[in-house]
DNA sequence: TTGTAAGCGTTATCAA
DNA sequence: TTGATAACGCTTACAA
């Protein structure tokens, strides 16, 4: 009872079919002629014996990794954002089906040590960047080195090609939304400004006033919030002004903004209006269930992959806009 | 102006500093003996050149890859949970500084496919799986094919090396506080009877209250709860049992159970308190906030990465327990 | 201490 | 349609 535990390569298959490897190469890759009853041969014998061919020395040959890198923040603060991973479970029904892998490669803040190690060291065919920066050294970087990669998020910078929400579209609904109610004084919470998605959802938020007949209010907004300090200070002015309604960029924000309303006494939605440019599964089962966008984060990482895999075969690719967002109204907006 | 894109060799430095690829090979890797003078020359003509070894080359011969499989679960109820990032995001900081990479992996339900492909393909090195089940075919897929791997989570398989958080202390410890209130009837509500933690966090339940004085009423304990109608269901049965408390083996479950006692008017903590065994940063959050246990799933995700290098090494390596959680009592339970 | 040459398992070039 | 044979870039006996 030997275990041959041995792997059969390309030269078992040549020698035992008393051809060559030329020969098998040919018949598994489809490239280059071959004839109908050899090529049938080999396919049954490397069937039945289980054959595959080794990625690494295929990979060697072949200048290639079958691996794509996606590139994910370490930062403590997106570590608990569920979007992340469920973009790679997207990614990953793609690259699996076409026998690739997904390397998992993290910038800490300005840091893409590890980004150029592995584009250096051929570690991988493509990388995915998960988000957009104005800054952005990941970016600039694979630009510089000629190195095929997609991003999900718009881009400032228009040779990126890029895979995107309609962020803007979905924040002028929500905005359009609020705003035609009896509401009018709507105020804004916002992210990083080193974020594009930040603008974008501004944008998004002034365009969605002007198409219900308002204005912004410049002292109802505020960019580059971060602590529950500040949001505390600013849901203390916001009030001041007479803010109807305050819209959050994303749940992080919002839900350091209830514990704040929670804390002040500010009822919800009796006192304030509240609404989220970006859901979570748990602000929307809150009490009260906060209004919210979603987005198919599966999707946008699907398309993703589909992408960087084209753009590695040497195919063109174009930027894509995906429509298929929801706004989903619940009781923090009444 | 010759941009001269094509990376440097051994064999380019080798011919630069007229000696051979071998004595390159031996100054880099250490391995063999080199004269003093030409290793120092060799290292200062790679830092200079900035030559990095061809990790694909180096593993082709080696028979290596230089990455590390992790094994996530792609079942949507699972793609939210944030613990799988937390961890991968430790163990990148073990591999990363260890010029290592993480490739990751999904498991269908059942369907380990994927992880066949990558073991048999030799696309890693060595594999950790996020969490250990009763019936587990991958962790049974990789002991037949005798392929390295460590597991998060604590294993009925005790040949399995596994890393896991003190699991059973922690609800221990939680139950028994809970109990030596004036609260004596605790009930549980429980997930997957094919996930090991599902026991482990019973078995504390019980000797929490053993240790309080008290007994498990099996009326009071469901396992294999997975929906909120269940969650409703089993709400009114304990009701009418006379509940106090109500464990929830994870947040999925804590939340619906919120819902339902929202929806059916039950006061938390007033009529019934409510506590979980697994945290979340927004049920923390929420209004009340609610009891828990905390663990480091960053510092697992660490020790899990340092053990299967140290496996791939070759050097022994032994099970771990973590004894780091916190209990956090908060206004769900008074 | 250093070098030669044979792998590692593929693909690709060039003849036959 | 097929087959030698040389890459691909590195490690490692075995020699010197």
């Amino acid at each position: 009872m030997k275990t041959e535990n041995r792997k059969i390569t390309i030269d078992d298959v040549a020698r035992a079919l008393n051809i060559s490897k030329t020969t098998v190469s040919r018949a598994i890759s489809g490239k280059g002629r071959v004839g109908e009853k050899t090529r049938n041969m080999v396919m049954e014998y490397i069937k039945e014996n289980n054959y595959r061919p080794n990625p690494i020395a295929k990979g060697l040959a072949e200048s290639r990794t079958y691996n794509i890198a996606v590139v994910w923040p370490a930062d403590y603060d997106y570590m608990d954002l569920p979007f992340f991973q469920r973009c790679v479970v997207g990614m990953n029904k793609i690259t699996s089906a076409n026998d690739m892998d997904i390397l998992i490669c993290m910038t800490r803040g300005e840091d893409i040590g590890e980004l150029a190690r592995i584009v250096e060291n051929k570690k991988a065919d493509g990388v995915i960047l998960t988000r957009t920066l104005i800054e952005d050294p990941a970016a600039d970087y694979l630009i510089s080195r000629g190195f095929p990669f997609v991003s999900i998020g718009t881009s400032t910078n228009d040779e990126i090609i890029t895979v995107d929400n309609n962020n803007f579209d979905a924040c002028r609904e929500l905005t359009a939304i609020l705003a035609t109610q009896k509401t009018k004084k709507l105020a804004l919470l916002g992210g990083d400004p080193n974020h594009v998605i930040t603008h974008t959802r501004y944008k998004g938020f002034e365009a969605g006033l002007k198409q219900a007949g308002a204005r912004v209010n410049e002292k109802l907004v505020n960019l580059g919030v971060n602590t529950e300090r500040r949001v505390s200070e600013l849901l203390n002015e916001y009030m001041k002004l007479g803010a109807e309604c305050i819209i959050c960029m994303d749940d992080m924000l919002c839900d350091m903004l209830i514990r704040c309303c929670r804390n002040e006494g500010v009822d919800i939605p009796g006192d304030l209006r509240i609404a989220s440019f970006y859901d979570s599964k748990l602000l929307a089962n809150s009490d009260p269930p906060i209004t919210s966008l979603h987005f198919d984060d599966f999707m946008i990482g699907q398309r993703a992959a589909e992408m960087i895999l084209r753009l590695t075969n040497g195919d063109e690719v174009e930027k894509e806009v995906i429509d298929e967002y929801e706004v989903i109204l619940k009781g923090s907006t009444k």
